[in-house]
DNA sequence: GAGTTTGAAACT
DNA sequence: CAGTTTCAAACTC
């Protein structure tokens, strides 16, 4: 019935939600509508509010003004009538399926083929007693999810790992795969001509809102989320923005996807935004985990008005499996950071008197200068944060739609395949929006005393889930690993035996991030339970050397040029901080860390018979400047007895340029940190905070000061020094958008040489700003990109 | 998968 | 600061 309309409606409205057509749909959604709309609206801007006092309660505030999709997406709620109504109804939704979450917990314990996620779960009790303790439930609810997604065909959980497989599939699946081909095609061409184009969150984020109205298929739930406590609203929030984010990736698939839950091809669609949509589900996904863990019970709360059928529709909107691996990363890493933040703050609790008592209440001063990782709840941690190099990722991939768009379809097939499949039947997936509002509400009210107890928890139960995703098959993840190299965030995963990976030898620990099941260390205390512990070896650490857990190599991305910058002054140029000290790989492995990190040597460096196809430490660096100049022959202009190796050198090179993560074959580091794009512009100034954000991610690392003079002379610890509160607070995160970028571009780059330019351009341009230095993360591991 | 090589990290 | 040892990744077989 409505389906034709719809889908006229969604095609030629798409763009604006405010156009007559969106009432339209809405009013053929229900009778009710018409109350609904107005109620809705007024409903929704009334819940906003009432949420939004206690977040802004906080200082926290500001975080959020910055946060990204969250609070953009918030506002955008507001100004828009109609998107609220549609909100409005995913709320509903929400909240009926939170309803059913123990059924879904009972259906995700059923045996698809994920006994071991659940088998995992009651593994980790022993493993992570806090999280168990705290949140059994909701553990197996996040459990529940991944089995979930797996009620999928085997064969599409497995393809749903490796990208390329489950492209594949996902068109086989859809009955028209070569349509739904097509418009993938188009959604990605699309989403790069944006980044090309330097399409800005915020534009994307509106289009996305519009999307949404439209996207939210039955507009009688509006009304229901007025009746609904103001928790709802924060699930509103949370749900707005996962949709808010998948809409940016996919105006087009929205537009089919307008109706398509009803119609007949609507799974098909639907599988399709899903793919789309990845990147933003994963996070919702964690949310959602995060939720469940955290307020289990809360759903009970919850008054269930949504029917099954409306249950059944969120799940398959909303239920996309994300690879588990994925998922882990982030949280290992975000948690990593929040316990880092937080531990800092705490340790400095200069800030704020009772640090440890109400951890958030410290958390905007963090917040502001680093990455409001909590703001957002913990998608919004996992992209904001971005403290892991997986953070970084997101947030380059938001400049790098390409990245992220691989990264998006490769994560989303997989989730979708297991939606698409009837097997999204499980309501499991309905538990989660729920939940996640929960969460978004605990995170963004700073006011809760016993957030940061429960945070552990959640972080705890987090890690738990994602070694418990991750576990499901090791093979697999490790899999994804080596294909998504790209996805930076496929984390690292070390093979410690004795340094009981609180040592930088441990790549894990000095990406940090959290070790996690695929890790094959052992006497492991890199993990969230030992946190005390990881945190004052890592402070230890850092004062012998304050740039131990800085990015390795740091890179000015050329790509992006800013008007006015001095970029054009300063070179662009990426390099390791230390210089690498290599006397028989002659640079041309990965024992190199510049080689490893797809930088050239640079003066700094000491090493031997240098050969590093990225550039020599002779006179390629000098080169430096004009980075494709040096890829292309970064040696010719050296001795000629190079040429024989400079000729593969410019191979590899060029493949990193061109695929900084791939350029890098084996290394996922290297995607990593393209990803991590730090916002510094040359005058140190994030871009965009979107931006800092995600360069957050480095954060940890970015804090730190450039030491090394050839790279940065510029300003001597820049950060350190100008930011002393900070630094120790968040040396790292803050450093991470302050120092990091002036002191680099204080630096007068021009003054030193890089040497190589590395791959960067090809790497991650950030869409606006002209030259940006970035961090890269030493880690290797798959970025958002994607991977897995 | 085991063993070797390598160079960073840690130690003296 | 230099030299040595320890360590784990990278690499080879």
């Amino acid at each position: 019935m409505d389906t034709p309309e719809r889908k006229q409606i969604a095609t030629t409205s798409v763009s604006k939600f405010e156009d007559s057509p969106v009432f339209n749909y809405i009013n053929n959604l229900s009778p009710i509508q018409p109350v609904k709309s107005i109620h809705t609206t007024q409903t929704f801007n009334s819940l906003s509010f009432a949420s939004l006092p206690s977040v802004f309660t906080s200082p926290h505030v500001s975080s959020y003004k910055e946060s990204r999709f969250l609070r953009r997406h918030s506002v955008a709620d507001l100004s828009k009538p109609d998107f609220a109504s549609e909100n409005g109804n995913k709320v509903d939704t929400n909240g009926g399926v939170t309803g059913s979450v123990s059924q879904l917990q009972e259906n995700s314990s059923a045996p698809d083929g994920n006994s071991d996620s659940l088998s995992n779960p009651t593994k980790l009790p022993s493993v992570h007693p806090l999280s168990t303790k705290e949140e059994p439930q909701a553990m197996k609810s996040d459990s529940a999810r991944p089995d979930c997604d797996q009620k999928l065909p085997d064969s599409v959980t497995e393809s749903g790992e490796d990208p390329a497989l489950i492209e594949p599939y996902v068109h086989n699946k859809s009955g028209n795969g070569s349509a739904e081909a097509e418009a993938n095609k188009q959604v990605v061409s699309l989403t790069e001509e944006r980044e090309a184009t330097g399409y800005d969150w915020e534009s994307l984020i509106t289009e996305g809102s519009d999307l949404l109205i439209f996207s939210s298929p039955n507009g009688s739930e509006a009304i229901r989320l007025v009746q609904k406590p103001l928790d709802l609203v924060t699930g509103f929030t949370s749900s707005t923005l996962s949709q808010i984010m998948e809409n940016d990736n996919t105006n087009l698939s929205k537009m089919r996807i307008a109706d398509p839950i009803e119609s007949s091809g609507g799974q098909q669609e639907i599988e399709f935004l899903s793919s789309q949509a990845g990147e933003a589900r994963e996070l919702k996904d964690m949310d959602r985990a995060i939720d469940s863990l955290s307020f289990p019970n809360s759903s009970n709360s919850m008054s269930r008005e949504i029917t099954d059928d409306e249950v059944a529709r969120y799940i398959t909107d909303d239920c996309k499996p994300v690879s588990n691996l994925y998922r882990g990363m982030r949280r290992r890493c975000l948690d990593f950071e929040a316990a880092v933040s937080r531990r800092k703050n705490l340790e400095d609790g200069s800030t704020s008197g009772s640090v440890s008592t109400h951890p958030e209440e410290k958390m905007p001063s963090v917040d502001k200068q680093l990455v409001p990782y909590k703001t957002g709840g913990v998608a919004s941690r996992c992209i904001l944060t971005g403290i892991g190099l997986h953070l970084n990722a997101l947030a380059t991939a938001s400049k790098d739609a390409k990245t992220l768009n691989q990264e998006k379809f490769s994560s989303e097939k997989q989730l979708n395949l297991p939606n698409s499949s009837a097997s999204c039947h499980s309501p499991s997936t309905g538990l989660d929006p729920r939940l996640t509002s929960v969460v978004t509400e605990r995170d963004m009210d700073p006011s809760e005393n016993g957030v940061h107890n429960e945070e552990d928890a959640v972080r705890a139960s987090a890690y738990v889930l994602a070694e418990d995703f991750n576990q499901n098959s090791p093979k697999k993840k490790r899999r994804r690993l080596e294909h998504a190299g790209e996805t930076e965030s496929s984390c690292k995963r070390c093979n410690c035996k004795k340094s009981k990976c609180l040592k930088l030898y441990c790549e894990c620990f000095a990406a940090g991030v959290y070790c996690i099941e695929p890790c094959s260390c052992q006497d492991c205390f890199n993990k969230p339970i030992h946190e005390d512990t990881v945190l004052a070896t890592r402070k230890q650490i850092e004062s012998r050397n304050p740039l131990a857990f800085a990015p390795k190599v740091i890179r000015n991305s050329d790509s992006l040029p800013e008007p006015g910058d001095e970029s054009n002054k300063t070179p662009a140029s990426a390099r390791h901080k230390r210089g690498c000290n290599c006397k028989k790989s002659s640079c041309l492995k990965k024992y190199c860390e510049c080689y490893q990190g797809g930088v050239g040597c640079s003066i700094s460096c000491r090493c031997e018979g240098c050969k590093n196809a990225f550039g020599r430490k002779d006179g390629s660096s000098l080169l430096g400047l004009e980075t494709e100049q040096e890829e292309e022959e970064p040696e010719t202009n050296q001795a000629s007895a190079m040429d024989d190796k400079a000729l593969h050198g410019p191979e590899i090179p060029n493949n990193e340029e061109q695929n900084p993560g791939s350029a890098i074959p084996s290394t996922p580091l290297q995607h990593c940190r393209q990803l991590v794009p730090l916002p510094f512009s040359s005058r140190s100034k994030p871009l965009r905070s979107s931006f800092l954000n995600v360069g957050s991610s480095s954060g940890f690392y970015t804090g730190n000061k450039l030491e090394k003079p050839n790279i940065l002379q510029s300003q001597p610890d820049p950060g350190k020094n100008t930011l002393p509160g900070m630094e120790d607070e968040m040396p790292d995160i803050l450093c991470g958008n302050c120092s990091p970028g002036a002191g680099v571009k204080t630096g007068s780059p021009n003054s030193k040489r890089i040497s190589p330019p590395q791959s960067d351009f090809g790497l991650s341009p950030l869409p606006r700003t002209g030259r940006k230095l970035i961090l890269q993360s030493i880690p290797s591991f798959p970025s958002l990109t994607p991977q897995h």
